[in-house]
DNA sequence: AACACAGTCAACCGCCCTTGT
DNA sequence: AACAAGGGCGGTTGACTGTGT
């Protein structure tokens, strides 16, 4: 017990909520005297309340232009506002709201604005979320492996395929090259110009046989954005630990 | 119905600034 | 200049009430 609060028993000063009678004496103090002198009140009215006591009872609950009820949106918007420009500077944000107190700004601030700690209910909701979260993601990551398995069957064909193709383009090239060597056939030998026809229907082939797209390894792995950060979450999720735990080992804020 | 918990708000506490002597 | 008293302000507490389990 501080010393203040020690000499306020000593003299008998009383604490808590205050009585329909001690806010009349109050009242018709300030009507009398006017605001100030908050020490006197207890000397010139019997109350046995300190000055400061009188002043906030005054100022947060008796004084006649007080507004009642709620905070309305209205002033809500002032509020954030102010708040934004100035911080907790409730007497300055009062000031702007004619009949709000710095008190009564301050809590509702606190009330409706200030982050806490989430409850206890809140708290088991968000780890029950959190626990279908990881079963989806288990369930997920599962999909996803077996996508990326039928890509790599795919992608083995593929290049098997494109193999054969690049096989058959070198074949097409030398003959090009065996051709521009050669002078052309003259029109009346008759298995000079056969042979041509061959080379032309065999480069023809080569040109316009069903070319298969390839893949590339990024293609092979195109999984949308969202389920490709979530395989990878999942993973190490796996590789840390089974990522299900009972939430007793997150401490307790 | 009883209990636990959360939200609200009046009141208090302690620090700091201003003013008077 | 130094000190004390008064007053203002922001942070905190605790009682009360409503709500969910």
């Amino acid at each position: 017990m501080d010393a203040i609060s020690s000499l306020m028993l000593q003299e008998g000063w009383r604490k808590g909520p205050w009585t329909a009678l001690e806010d009349r004496l109050l009242t018709e103090y300030v009507q009398q005297h006017g605001e100030g002198s908050w020490n006197s009140v207890a000397k010139l009215t019997g109350l046995r309340r300190c000055g400061k006591s009188c002043r906030l009872r005054w100022v947060n609950y008796l004084r006649p232009d007080l507004k009642r009820g709620k905070i309305t949106p209205d002033e809500e918007t002032v509020i954030l506002q102010l708040h934004a420009m100035l911080g907790n500077r409730w007497s300055a944000i009062a000031r702007c709201l004619p009949g709000r107190t710095d008190n009564e700004i301050k809590n509702y601030w606190r009330t409706h604005f200030k982050k806490a700690r989430p409850s206890r209910r809140a708290r088991a909701q968000l780890l029950h979320q959190y626990q279908l979260q990881q079963q989806e993601q288990r369930r997920q990551y599962l999909q996803s492996l077996q996508f990326l398995q039928q890509q790599q069957q795919q992608q083995q064909q593929q290049q098997q395929q494109l193999l054969l193709q690049q096989q058959s383009q070198q074949q097409l090239v030398v003959k090009q090259q065996q051709l521009e060597q050669q002078s052309p056939p003259d029109p009346d030998d008759h298995q000079a110009m056969m042979a041509m026809m061959d080379s032309l229907q065999s480069t023809a082939e080569c040109y316009c046989s069903p070319v298969s797209p390839v893949l590339v390894p990024e293609q092979c792995c195109a999984l949308p954005a969202d389920d490709d950060a979530m395989l990878w979450d999942s993973l190490w999720r796996l590789v840390d630990g089974d990522g299900c735990g009972d939430g007793s080992s997150g401490g307790d804020y």
